[in-house]
DNA sequence: CAAAGATGTAACTTAATTGATTACTATGGG
DNA sequence: CCCATAGTAATCAATTAAGTTACATCTTTG
């Protein structure tokens, strides 16, 4: 239990789910059975892309459907959407790294050196946002249905799933 | 307590003492005051770095050397060196973000979607390492200096510790 | 040789984060 | 009305990281 940050990638799959099958209702149990985990989690993701706008669950009816076209989502959307409320440490916008808090008696140098380490973490968390803006939902359904359709589809899923191929041919 | 992951930018900032104050002898317990934590935590950091064979310390005689000139250290190399020994989730080097793990019994959608996410942490993990790979402690240490020889260093200081200027012209 | 002071390291504690679990209310269709 | 579902909150459990304590080891020094 309790992996580190699985909620960026459980949202990005989850907004891909809903656009495949658009058709479908996607209440937050097919989409738990689907992602492999449970509703509850689901749901508090999806109430996070909600608030963002970038989707609106149907209480009553059951279901989730997106709000806007998926290449209008950028994945640092997404990435934004889902981080916890008071990640924003005072430097950037949020953080993988974490600074440290100096005691406040200490000598300039620290100062100086805190001041330029956290000029870094801003710099590191804009590639990290220029890396996450050049994607979109679209792009990641497009590269999915991609490799669904590629010729060795089925023999890269086998791989995956570590299935014995030995005599398959 | 229990920030997260702050090792990074304490190791970084053992780094550039060490550079600074080459002539001193750097003990845990200084470089523990300067930063504001402990001396064990400082050790455990400089042990990390050692066993990269960017330092030595000296047992018995006390304090820390660097092992490698300034302007061959990466902030890379330093983010690597203090990584957790199995951060390696399998599909890169090293992970802010983390991947869901698929249940087994699941849908080849679900399986293909997960497989695109790993790629795109691969390339948000290379970004990351392309932008600490930019920077070496030497540039840290530079920077530092720069800011200190500035001539509105006092009055930045003075901002940064919160101090009240009014009439202090 | 013994004392002092430091590193290296390990065990344990404490705090924070995060997903899982459970439970409840509100909503809308049949 | 009844039911399935979203939305949400409270609580639990697992994990991680830093703080704390302790101790063996290593040099220098008296």
């Amino acid at each position: 239990m309790a992996k580190r940050m699985t909620r960026f990638a459980v949202a990005v799959h989850i907004l891909a789910i809903l656009e495949i099958h658009k058709k479908k209702r996607n209440t937050s149990d097919d989409l738990a059975a689907g992602i492999g985990t449970n509703s509850a989690f689901i749901r508090r993701v999806t109430s996070m892309l909600g608030k963002a706008n970038l989707i609106k669950g149907e209480p009553g009816v059951g279901g989730n459907r997106l709000l806007k076209s998926v290449e209008q989502i950028t994945l640092f959307e997404v990435f934004q959407a889902v981080q916890s409320p008071k990640e924003n440490k005072g430097f950037g916008e949020f953080s993988c790294l974490s600074m440290y808090e100096l005691p406040g008696d200490e000598k300039p140098e620290s100062v100086l050196i805190h001041g330029v380490l956290k000029d870094i973490f801003v710099s590191v968390e804009q590639a990290i946002e220029d890396e996450l803006s050049l994607a979109t939902i679209a792009d990641v359904v497009t590269e999915a249905r991609r490799r669904m359709s590629s010729p060795n589809y089925k023999s890269k899923l086998a791989e995956i799933f570590q299935f014995d191929q030995i005599g398959n041919s």
